[in-house]
DNA sequence: GTAGGGTTAG
């Protein structure tokens, strides 16, 4: 190796020689040395040659010296050349000053591409392109589209390019007004029928959550290719539109779209949305068939798929197995360990990550979560520590709604109140929500009192915030308070979202939503959950009426309660699946108290293991003893 | 010479 080496040291040093030899000889002119230096990739001394040059260089030198930087991605190399033009006062074309200015921006001095396109005395619309790409690439979207916007203003009109390029910059709510008035630019200029620029486009309306306009743009166009359908796929899939995600993809690859791993990792965001175990296995063996190389983000998503389905040990496989871990590998797998109440775990791999990587503020929010459901209060308030003091990230607001949940659980009420004063934030909705749980579940009702009626400034339109509080008066005897709570809030209440769950069996999801009627085999599950519901009443479950809403008597209170969604796919799950099986629950809520305890009481007397996820976490019950603790 | 889709948290 070493010898290698100063072999080719010694060659570049004679050709370095030669190069001053043949200077003298005009019939071999030095820039065509010059050339094939940069040619073959000998930046160093093809700038020995330019300085040795001096005021000679000439156009297509220059443009061999540019090339090879940008193939090296060279800035200090390019920044020698840049000085050595305006040393000998060089003006270079149009031509060359953009890929000057590409350069920069490529090597992300994004300042000294936009002083050279400043200083420009002509520019065209592969110059702004350029430009405006520099800034959309690295997400300075405002910069974007004020050149955009100042590139029209010069009366030039977008190309393709531009197009494609500018609506990246048009992502999200804040974008969306932008992303329009591009849509009709796109119009004007009769791009809407390219690739690229249909693409661009149905991508910054699923980012606006505009599905339905998506879609059209989608159907419109007269042809696709594996980003214009990993386009909407993942537009579907980030919208939470997990069923449409996936029912798209099986048309589409019915009709031979192409995919590659990005579409996967894409549609197993969707599965994992749908807990579809089965179909994420396939997915997983997809892609190791067709023997796709080593994709960090195809791994991550598996990660995510695995643990969101509950099946930890497949996403911890791997997680171990990767080669090259990305910070976000770390985050899905603390995730996943967190929602499974595996607070001792988070810790220790948190500790190994550290030891490997910086965490990001995603880490901290997957810990501190993670605590939470662990039950590991001073733990997580010693994680918020480190990250106030050790590690120069600034808590965000999530990072203070976590320590809400970490205190409030452990029942400190009053330090929860103090810890919220003192935040450098205003309290949410959400953390006014954690609090008044604590408070029900710590029978706190002159701390509950206060912190609903805070809840109910900001959402007076959530029934759920009403509930609580009447049910922390009930708890307290205050039974006028509880019939004036219910009336305020028949008056005030929209409807919430509908508490849906769903099982998956033979790669069939089974939905229910609340007193479900639409299954083909409904008859047999009213039948099922009749006598489920004798047997585990004589094991000691009381169902509690607290639960239900509506202002009925206590007969169709009970009537409701077994009409929750989750109770019918646990019942259909206890009369579909094998007597080993876990049966695997899937909940677009939290579960509610009646349902958890319904569930605890199942797997006690049916001597069946059950995985509940609900929006906030996985509840495995096990022998009638949740690992959430009863706190969730 | 300039262009489109992606994984984690809430």
């Amino acid at each position: 190796m070493l010898v290698r080496r100063s072999l080719r040291s010694l060659c570049s040093k004679a050709n370095g020689l030669s190069s001053l030899a043949r200077q003298t000889k005009p019939q071999h002119p030095a820039d065509s040395n010059l050339k094939s230096l940069c040619l073959n990739g000998r930046l160093k001394e093809a700038l020995f040659e330019m300085a040795v040059l001096g005021t000679e260089v000439k156009f297509s030198c220059y443009d061999s010296l540019i090339t090879e930087c940008l193939n090296q991605r060279a800035l200090r190399e390019g920044q020698r050349v840049h000085v050595h033009m305006i040393k000998s006062r060089y003006l270079p074309p149009v031509y060359l000053g953009t890929r000057l200015m590409i350069l920069y921006a490529k090597c992300d001095s994004l300042e000294d591409a936009r002083n050279v396109l400043d200083g420009m005395p002509e520019r065209n619309i592969v110059s702004w392109t350029a430009m405006i790409s520099g800034y959309s690439q690295r997400g300075c979207h405002a910069e974007a589209l004020e050149l955009f916007i100042r590139m029209l203003q010069t009366g030039l009109l977008p190309n393709e390019f531009t197009l494609a390029t500018v609506l990246t910059s048009c992502s999200g709510p804040h974008g969306f007004k932008h992303g329009r008035q591009v849509h009709s630019l796109v119009v004007k200029t009769n791009f809407e029928s390219h690739i690229f620029v249909g693409s661009s486009l149905l991508d910054m309306y699923a980012k606006a959550d505009k599905i339905h306009e998506a879609r059209t743009v989608f159907d419109m166009l007269p042809e696709r290719d594996v980003v214009t359908c990993t386009a909407i796929i993942s537009g579907y899939a980030q919208l939470g539109l997990d069923e449409e995600a996936l029912e798209l993809f099986r048309k589409l690859y019915e009709e031979g779209m192409e995919c590659n791993y990005i579409t996967f990792a894409s549609l197993l965001t969707a599965l994992s949305g749908l807990s579809a175990l089965d179909y994420g296995r396939q997915v997983h063996s997809l892609t190791i068939r067709r023997e796709l190389p080593f994709y960090v983000v195809l791994q991550n998503s598996l990660i995510n798929m695995y643990s969101k389905c509950g099946c930890l040990i497949y996403a911890r496989r791997v997680f171990d197995s990767m080669p090259e871990r990305t910070v976000i590998s770390w985050n899905a797998m603390l995730v996943g360990l967190g929602k499974h109440g595996l607070g001792r775990q988070v810790l220790q791999l948190f500790k190994s990550m550290r030891e490997e990587l910086k965490p990001d503020g995603v880490t901290f929010m997957a810990v501190l979560s993670g605590c939470s459901h662990g039950g590991l209060v001073d733990e997580g308030l010693d994680v918020f520590d480190y990250m106030l003091n050790e590690q120069g990230l600034k808590p965000e607001l999530g990072h203070y709604g976590c320590v809400v949940d970490l205190l409030g659980r452990a029942g400190r009420i009053e330090k929860v109140l103090d810890f919220i004063k003192d935040m450098p934030f205003e309290p949410t909705a959400a953390m006014w929500g954690s609090l008044l749980g604590a408070c029900r579940v710590h029978a706190n009702a002159s701390v509950g009192e206060f912190v609903a009626q805070r809840l109910l400034e900001i959402e007076p339109e959530n029934a759920g915030n009403y509930v609580i509080l009447s049910n922390i008066y009930a708890a307290a005897g205050r039974w006028e308070d509880v019939v004036r709570v219910r009336e305020s809030m028949k008056e005030k209440t929209v409807m919430k979202e509908p508490g849906r769950s769903w099982l998956n069996l033979d790669r069939i999801i089974h939905t229910f939503h609340s007193s479900d009627r639409s299954h083909p085999q409904k008859e047999a599950i009213d039948a099922k959950l009749k006598e489920l519901c004798v047997k585990i009443k004589e094991a000691g479950y009381v169902p509690d009426l607290s639960c239900v809403l509506h202002d009925v008597d206590d007969e169709q209170k009970e009537r409701m309660l077994l009409g929750h969604s989750e109770k019918l796919a646990i019942t259909f799950g206890l009369m579909g699946t094998s007597r080993s099986g876990m049966i695997r629950v899937t909940k677009n809520l939290r579960i509610c108290v009646d349902c958890h305890n319904f569930a605890k009481f199942v797997s006690k007397v049916y001597g069946r293991d059950l995985s509940l996820r609900d929006s906030n976490r996985f509840h495995l019950i096990v022998g009638g003893v949740c690992s959430c603790r009863d706190y969730w």
